[in-house]
RNA sequence: GGGCAUGUGGCGGAAUGGCAGACGCUACGGACUUAAAAUCCGUUUCUCUUCGGAGAGUGUGGGUUCGACUCCCUCCAUGCCCACCA
């Protein structure tokens, strides 16, 4: 028999959902409510990959599935086409980096279209269209509008040669991927979203994430992820006054501290070369080895600069200053390896606690003393002692347990003025601003009366310029465009000059699934009766390596948005499933390794239903999956054999009437098991998609199904029709083409996408028998037949009788009974 | 260096603390065929075996338990995200 014909019933399905418009978002009801199934958008970087394959198809699936369940679903799809990649081809070919992207979309919203993922075509977005660009403008004004927006000076990876900024991943070894010289930093005034203001609600609105009975919430390990990246620690302010000639000078510095316990073993102080005090600080004999070393901090890239196991290096400023807690002077350094953006820009150094501080102690002689006793006694040789213990060499505080001194020093110092308790959080404000063309402008003008100036909003969108070179070197093409970049200053007309950097594409992302509900709005990103049909997203489908920043930076936006009154919830996306990735020897699949798989190689020999179910049943979905297309075969054999089924059932008369006849010695099932083994698979498959996302056992559950049709004799009857019939349903949301195929050859005059999900009748999937396992102190030594349910005692005297069949006769201490599953005698 | 995952046959993987290896691939044997493909029927964790079976086995080493792939601790390896976070 031939293999079934999947390009003709392939495009006739699609041709078919196309002209009833099968997929478009239809108005929820409460009869049938809303489910928002969102896939994180592509980037168009030219193909579909099989990363992309995978999540669509997750998608997909669960799009399907929730449609045949009574929901309104909305399943949209668009394109996050700004960034880098479309830059660096536009200079490589001396191109607009718009006609390289719209090119790319075009390729690969044709590749969607035939994989058949049901996404409503009406809402698709583009972030590099001036319709979506004018809203992030428009709300980045609203941000600046309410203090959410600002500027502060940052450094940025710079190219002296080119005279141009770099993207950390332009920066190979410390040297521009262009030219091979070495890259430095630079400070510019760059633009900010303080996002710092909602570190305590991203950290609480994960209570809103958390699973719980009807909510399936966000998977664990991303919480922990984020919590890990807001990073709030409990610790205290301390004030080390500045000394001069041992008089205090009046100024003081304050360090953040997470273990003040730790006080009086503060021998040091370092600041970051960057902070502000370093000047005044400096005395003249210093001044020279400090200001190099400051040159020498700036000339190095950011990469270079946290390079791993780099040695510690620092300078002395000259100047000491005092230990609140003992009186004692304290030589004040500057190292880079303390951060001018977290905490204060400056520590205090307890060498014997900290090993960052005992390397630099040990580098530069530095006095070191332990404040800590281990709970051994034993100080550890030749580094720092980080673990907990009781205070010694600390006054007061003598054999105080270190969990309390923290508190307890935190609070003495408060009392004495010379500090206070305080929370930090590692998350830092996030910085906006890409000295690139291709993203979305920043709306605001420069004018030298009126200072910053938002450009008003009915002049939205600022739209790119077109006429600019794209080299690679020299300032941005934006500030290359005269003719754009000269404007009035929107509040006095008097000669303006537009900002010439653009938004990182963060800032695409973040409220896209605003978008999709209300994709075509023209007065504001969307209206809010139509995001409070919606949202929150009921499920969000994408990649785990977008746990943190994308993650994050979307619930920012989602909570600025409702302190707008734009959106009711709190929350964006109340279920998540991170998928892993696809990977090929051992690495995400990616154009620059070139260890790429083309989708479309599968999708031409087997079919995309092939190509679907094969990805879904190589690997549970939130595991990484390593490619390799062995078992496309077997896939591919499994929806022939289906297929085998449809035609002989759907054949003529007598090939109806025909009687199988399974091979010699093999297994047959009759009509009341198949029946049972029907409603298993309908209980399976169902829960499988909906509770577990387990999709590769929903698979085998359907091949199970499948084998059990064909152990059955009697096939043409009832019982077998109904179980072709169901795996037809069940096959549905993995492979919708050749299952409507089949259920209209069954002789349906409905259409399968508009057919409710089958039913299990839970009274059908109980067998009359099960296996007893017998074990003599944990190991298996007999497997009984017992009926289901059978009484305790019954099955233990039947175990019994089984072992003495054996020659086995015990005298058991102990008896463990598992109802239907196992007896385990002990102790004999 | 930190955070988060993962580790089970020749391979992908399955298993509410209760029969390890479901389902599929590969390989091998058989049926059908002039032949091949397709299809169908078997075998396929390892070691030993008197062919009845016995023993070992889920990265390493320990622990909890009548019982551990599953829970706890140690270490090792791999992947992802971040980068000296006081």
């Amino acid at each position: 028999m031939a293999s079934y014909d999947f390009k003709g019933i392939e495009s006739k399905w699609q041709g078919e959902w196309d002209k009833r418009r099968s997929f478009a978002a239809p108005e929820p009801t409460p009869e049938k409510p809303p489910y928002f199934l969102l896939v994180m958008f592509p980037y168009p970087s030219g193909n579909l990959h099989m990363g992309h394959v995978r999540n669509y198809t997750i998608g997909d699936v669960l799009a399907r599935f929730h449609r045949r369940n009574g929901r309104s679903v909305l399943h949209p799809i668009g394109w996050d086409s700004f960034g880098l990649p479309a830059e660096n081809a536009a200079i490589k070919n001396n191109t607009n980096p718009a006609d390289w992207t719209w090119k790319n979309i075009d390729v690969m919203r044709g590749q969607l279209k035939s994989m058949a993922i049901s996404y409503d075509w009406d809402r698709e977005i583009a972030t590099c269209h001036p319709d979506y660009y004018r809203w992030n403008q428009w709300l980045f004004i609203k941000m600046f509008e309410k203090g959410l927006a600002y500027r502060k000076k940052a450094a940025v990876n710079w190219c002296e040669t080119d005279q141009t900024v770099l993207a950390n991943e332009q920066v190979h070894d410390g040297k521009c991927w262009r030219c091979d010289n070495p890259v430095t930093q630079r400070e510019l005034s760059q633009w900010f979203f303080k996002i710092t203001d909602y570190a305590e609600e991203l950290l609480t609105g994960h209570e809103q994430l958390t699973p719980a009975p009807g909510r399936k919430g966000w998977p664990e390990q991303v919480l922990t992820m984020q919590r890990n990246w807001i990073g709030k620690s409990h610790g205290a302010h301390v004030d080390f006054a500045a000394l001069a000639d041992g008089k205090k000078t009046g100024d003081s510095i304050r360090v953040f501290t997470t273990r003040p316990d730790t006080l009086f073993g503060a021998t040091f102080m370092v600041l970051a070369p960057e902070h502000p005090l370093v000047d005044q600080l400096t005395t003249p004999a210093q001044k020279t080895a400090v200001d190099a070393y400051r040159v020498k901090a700036k000339s190095l890239s950011k990469i270079a600069r946290t390079a791993e196991g780099r040695e510690k290096t620092g300078e002395f400023t000259g100047s000491y200053a005092e230990n609140p807690v003992n009186g004692q002077p304290v030589p004040v350094w500057i190292a880079d390896y303390v951060l001018t953006d977290y905490g204060t820009g400056a520590i205090m150094a307890v060498p014997a606690h900290d090993q960052r501080d005992y390397d630099f102690a040990k580098k530069f002689g530095l006095k070191i003393i332990q404040v800590i006793k281990p709970a051994s006694g034993e100080m550890p040789e030749g580094r720092a002692f980080e673990a907990v213990g009781t205070l010694i060499n600390s006054g007061p505080f003598d054999g105080v347990p270190v969990e309390e001194a923290q508190k307890t020093v935190a609070a003495w110092l408060e009392t004495q003025g010379k500090g206070k308790p305080t929370v930090t959080y590692k998350l830092r404000d996030w910085l906006l601003s890409r000295q690139r063309y291709w993203g979305t402008p920043i709306p605001m003008v420069y004018c030298d009366g009126c200072g910053i100036v938002p450009v008003k909003t009915t002049e939205l969108p600022v739209r790119l310029p077109t006429n600019v070179a794209f080299t690679g070197t020299g300032a941005s093409p934006l500030a290359q465009a005269a003719d754009w970049l000269n404007v009035p200053c929107p509040q006095c007309g008097k000669a303006g000059r537009r900002e010439t950097d653009t938004m990182d594409t963060f800032v695409d992302s973040s409220w896209y699934y605003a978008r999709y509900v209300d994709p075509k709005n023209t007065a504001l990103p969307f209206a809010k009766k139509e995001a409070d049909k919606w949202l929150p997203v009921h499920q969000y489908v994408g990649g785990s390596e977008h746990a943190v920043m994308h993650l994050i930076y979307s619930r920012f936006f989602h909570k600025v948005l409702r302190d707008m009154g734009m959106v009711s919830c709190d929350e964006p996306f109340s279920s998540l499933l991170t998928q892993g990735m696809v990977t090929l020897g051992g690495s995400a699949m990616s154009k620059s390794k070139g260890n790429v798989v083309d989708p479309n190689s599968v999708i031409d020999t087997y079919g995309t239903d092939t190509c679907r179910l094969f990805i879904l049943f190589a690997a549970p979905p939130s595991q990484q999956l390593e490619w390799s297309d062995k078992q496309i075969e077997g896939i591919w054999r499994f929806l022939n054999r289906f297929w085998r089924l449809v035609e002989t059932l759907s054949g003529s008369d007598e090939t109806r009437a025909l009687k199988r006849t399974p091979g010699d010695g093999a297994e047959t099932i009759d009509s009341a098991e198949l029946v049972r083994r029907t409603h298993v698979a309908i209980q399976r498959v169902t829960s499988d998609i909906d509770v577990d996302f387990g999709f590769n056992t929903a698979i085998s559950a359907i091949m199970e199904l499948v084998n059990s049709i064909y152990l059955y004799v009697d096939l043409g009857d009832a019982a077998s029709t109904t179980a072709v019939e169901t795996a037809a349903h069940l096959l549905y949301p993995f492979a919708p083409h050749i299952a409507s195929e089949a259920w209209e050859r069954l002789g349906h005059a409905t259409i399968l996408t508009e057919t409710p999900w089958p039913k299990a009748d839970l009274s059908k999937t109980v067998s009359s028998s099960v296996e007893i396992v017998v074990q003599v102190n944990g190991k298996v030594r007999e497997r009984i037949r017992m009926a289901a349910g059978a009484v305790e005692e019954a099955v233990k005297a039947e175990a019994l009788a089984s072992l003495e069949k054996k020659g086995i006769t015990l005298a058991p201490k102990r008896v463990i009974y598992v109802p239907n599953k196992l007896v385990n005698f002990v102790g004999n």
